[in-house]
DNA sequence: TCAATCACG
DNA sequence: ACGTACGTGATTGAT
């Protein structure tokens, strides 16, 4: 069988794959999308084709004979956006390491070298493949040479095939003539200019009559159409100059060197670790044990194996400096424990897993900690408060969380990301270490990776936070991490032990009256559509609703017709169908995730344990999963009922503090806006303060439609305005919105200006802080993308603002638990809903803790604008706020 | 695993 | 000419 070749014109794909795959960027901010899309469409025709050699091409930044023979030769060609450029050296640089022949030459370009390899290898016998997007290329096809055209949209990859036949069969002319009639109609994307009036219907056709440019040119008296005739005549030097630029060359000083172009080698230590560095986590898989094992095991740790925890309690029995901690933990208990300490340069790591060990871990590390010179680094603290006591904090660094005030747009924070990011170290993920099974589950069987794996977490957490501390003090976030983070993780664990008592039976009857109606309008909507379908599928319904039953509402989605509340509920008082439809769907979502799904997180304590989450969001707010209990409903009648279900214990009360519109005030006073300032310090409705002044009518006559556009305009601001958003929002045309914008810019001068300053200051530096200095970087406002730009922009306005509330509210929580407990008190607090706390209140404590909770809440920060806090008390959560 | 939808601030 | 409000998480159906 004849050997086979694959040529690849790298920076035609990585353009394809560029535009095609959605936009990625790995954690030191480097953009990978084309690079991720290239790989996919190298490996998805290596896994293909499985050629013997492989040789990718390049372009070098030094003019061609094409420039030489006309200037203009790519001079107009629109620059490569920035996203891209930087990621060509880098891909180039991959595929060094994935021992990939790369070939470019100064003066050739990639589609010469392909050409001439291609030629030559098919004269020595061999299967030609010719992969790349620009189907100029298509000339150089032959019986033995394919060429091969990818094409990636949304991440989808597809690829079309050309042999001579087929372009026959697109374009009616041979390979050959395809680039002669590109000549004649000129083609933009390389700026090789046409001839004037030859568009692809003309030149077709002289192309399949005459055979070729010269041929044209000997019958040219034949052509009967006067104006394009004039054209040729005209043009003729150009048509062949246009053709020798758009000819690939196929003589170039270029040969195939087999010993490098050899297909193999590509999953080696090099390209795992350059990969992993990329992020490209499903890439991985690919790669042998044996490539990841060279890889992963040279750290240089030195790891103790102890016996009944001896040794380790002797290494934190003396003078302990700064320790990294990492326990191993199942649903129920302790499994194993590692640490690691630093001695010179040096770390040394140490490791148990007999559970005999474990006789006062707790003690010993509490030990420890007393005559701890340092501090204690750990990966996720919050794990490990039931080992180590979270009373006081000041002694603790929780890696994971100064990595997210670093960056907090990072999907995860775990030992891999920091060990690659902060140590320059490629560690082994859990998958590869152990397959499916669980880490504690493998302590049986492969007991070495374990303790490996446990050792590795203690030494990230110690190694990495030591770096991770000191870039928290050159960005100016140490007090954030100090005096905020660290201190909340042990308040957040206390409310996440504490959970909040939820009604069970009250809960299921709940459902059940659901499930009553829900079956009801399921068996009316399938009458009135005469059709068995699924009304959850958003697919099926569209189908129902625009195609069967005809409803006016055109598409909107790529997918298919939009069927979302928006757009439904434009077509509800026309059609008691769409209503129902509606109906249905807020029923079945209040009983799925609510009511049924709520009930299976309720514990043998009938209490549900939610996590909050510390190093989820971009802003500083904190998340809640697991279940979330931050999107309770509560803007429809029938959905807040819910909240009944939540109650305090026997003897308890709910009392529930909100901030009043805590994200305006902030504004407010960050912006210094005088009005808005003063606004606020007259103590009324702050929309209508805004409607009066904004639509110029005393404060006693705005009516409702006012206020209510005021409150939007407010909202707006907040998020970012756009003109088109407030259309939206106020189903009004964006002209009007964009003059309620400039009224309200108008009526509020230095709010425009505070919000421009929010901009171009994230602009220079390439991030936003809040009020407290915690950061969010904003890499799209660097974009080359409009859009990405523009929403960079919001962002920049928006960040601070939620932010700086964020900021607040921890604080306030902060000083909330305190006072509970240096006053003694049973209360806690179980919930926080970014603007709202809900504290489990002894019915004796209660005025005492609305005292202090009002007082946490109004002092956490000391604004040009007071903070107003709105109190409830009650017997359940709907009653209390 | 992703897209669409919808619950909250 | 483009196609948009900011920040989250859970469920569902389709791939």
């Amino acid at each position: 069988m004849s050997e086979k070749l694959v040529l690849i014109d790298g920076h035609s794909i990585a353009n394809r794959a560029f535009y095609g795959v959605p936009d990625l960027t790995n954690a030191s901010g480097l953009h990978t999308n084309a690079i991720y899309g290239f790989l996919n469409i190298l490996f998805k025709i290596l896994d293909e084709e499985n050629p013997d050699y492989l040789v990718v091409t390049f372009d070098e930044h030094a003019p061609t004979f094409r420039h030489e023979m006309y200037e203009a030769y790519k001079g107009t060609r629109k620059p490569m956006p920035e996203e891209l450029r930087q990621q060509i050296p880098v891909l180039r640089d991959l595929l060094n390491a994935m021992k990939v022949c790369v070939v470019s030459k100064p003066g050739l370009e990639a589609d010469d070298i392909m050409g001439t390899l291609a030629k030559k290898a098919q004269a020595n016998g061999m299967e030609v493949s010719l992969v790349s997007g620009d189907r100029d290329l298509l000339q150089i096809s032959d019986e033995h040479i394919l060429i091969r055209i990818p094409k990636t949209s949304f991440g989808k990859t597809t690829i079309k095939d050309y042999k001579p036949a087929d372009v026959l069969a697109e374009w009616q002319v041979t390979p050959k003539q395809f680039i002669e009639l590109k000549a004649l109609m000129g083609d933009t994307a390389d700026n090789i200019p046409g001839v004037p009036k030859v568009g692809e219907k003309t030149a077709t056709e002289l192309m399949v009559n005459y055979g070729s440019i010269d041929g044209i040119y000997e019958h040219i008296d034949e052509i009967s159409k006067k104006s394009i005739k004039e054209s040729l005549i005209e043009n003729k030097a150009l048509a062949e100059l246009s053709l020798k630029l758009a000819t690939i060359k196929i003589d170039c000083d270029v040969e195939l060197d087999k010993e490098a172009a050899g297909a193999e080698g590509y999953f080696n230590p090099d390209s795992y670790e350059f990969m992993k560095k990329l992020e490209f986590k499903k890439l991985l898989d690919r790669f042998s044990a044996d490539a990841v094992k060279e890889k992963t095991e040279n750290i240089s740790l030195s790891v103790s194996e102890c016996e009944s925890g001896k040794v380790f309690a002797e290494a934190l029995s003396g003078t302990v400096n700064d320790f990294g901690l990492f326990l191993l933990k199942d649903e129920e208990s302790l499994k194993a424990a590692s640490f690691c300490i630093k001695e010179g340069e040096a770390y040394k790591a140490y490791y148990v897993s007999d559970l005999m060990g474990f006789e006062g871990l707790s003690g010993l590390l509490k030990n420890a900690l007393e005559s701890c010179k340092g501090r204690l680094y750990t990966l996720d603290i919050k794990k490990n408060y039931d080992i180590i006591d979270s009373e006081d904090t000041s002694n603790y660094f929780d890696t994971l969380i100064g990595a997210y005030l670093i960056n907090p747009l990072k999907n995860d924070y775990d030992e891999e990301s920091i060990a690659s990011e902060y140590l320059g170290l490629t560690i082994a993920g859990k998958k590869e270490r152990f397959g499916k099974k669980s880490v504690p589950e493998s302590i049986m069987t492969d007991n070495k990776a374990v303790m490996s794996y446990c050792a590795d977490c203690a030494y990230v957490a110690l190694a990495g936070g030591l770096k991770v501390s000191e870039k928290l003090s050159e960005m100016k976030m140490d007090r954030v991490m100090s005096d905020i983070e660290m201190p909340l993780t042990s308040v957040l664990y206390d409310m996440e032990k504490t959970g909040v008592l939820v009604r069970r039976d009250e809960l299921a009857t709940y459902g059940e009256k659901l499930g009553v109606r829900i079956l009801e309008l399921e068996k009316k909507i399938k009458e009135e559509s005469g059709e068995d379908f699924n009304i959850n599928s958003p697919k099926q319904l569209g189908e129902i609703l625009f195609e069967k039953m005809q409803i006016p509402g055109g598409k909107k989605t790529k997918t298919g017709y939009s069927t979302a509340a928006d757009v439904l509920e434009k077509l509800a008082p026309e059609y008691p169908f769409v209503a129902d439809i509606l109906e249905y769907r807020a029923l079945t979502k209040l009983k799925s995730t609510y009511a049924d799904g709520l009930a299976g997180y309720i514990g043998p304590d009938g209490r549900i344990h939610t996590s909050f989450n510390q190093t989820i969001t971009a802003t500083g707010r904190i998340s809640s999963t697991d279940p979330n209990l931050q999107n309770i409903p509560i803007r429809t009648e029938l959905g807040r009922q819910l909240r009944g279900v939540f109650v305090p214990a026997d003897g308890y009360v709910f009392v529930d503090a909100d901030y009043s519109q805590i994200e305006l005030r902030v504004l407010a006073s960050l912006s210094g806006d005088k009005e808005l300032i003063e606004a606020y310090k007259e103590d009324k409705d702050i929309h209508r303060i805004t409607a009066s002044k904004v639509f110029g009518v005393p404060f006693d006559d705005v009516t409702d439609q006012m206020r209510r556009n005021a409150k939007a305009v407010n909202f707006g601001i907040v998020y970012g305005i756009s003109s088109f958003g407030l259309s939206q929002d106020l189903s009004i045309s964006t002209k009007e919105a964009k003059s309620y914008i400039e009224q309200y810019f108008k009526t509020y001068p230095q709010i425009k200006e505070y919000l421009d300053k929010l901009v171009s200051d994230a602009k220079e530096k390439g991030y936003s802080e809040t009020y407290f200095g915690r950061r969010r970087p904003i890499p799209e406002l660097s974009s080359s993308n409009f859009m990405q730009r523009q929403f960079g922009e919001r962002v920049a306005m928006n960040a601070p603002i939620q932010g700086t509330a964020a900021d607040i509210m921890k604080i306030a929580m902060l000083h909330a638990a305190k006072a509970l407990k240096d006053n003694n008190l049973k209360s806690k607090i179980i919930l926080q809903v970014h603007d709202e706390l809900v504290i489990e209140t002894l019915e004796s404590e209660k005025d005492k803790v609305c005292d202090l909770l009002i007082e946490a809440m109004k002092s956490a920060a000391d604004l040009a604008v007071s903070l107003e806090v709105g109190l409830g008390v009650g017997n359940n959560w709907l009653e209390a706020h």
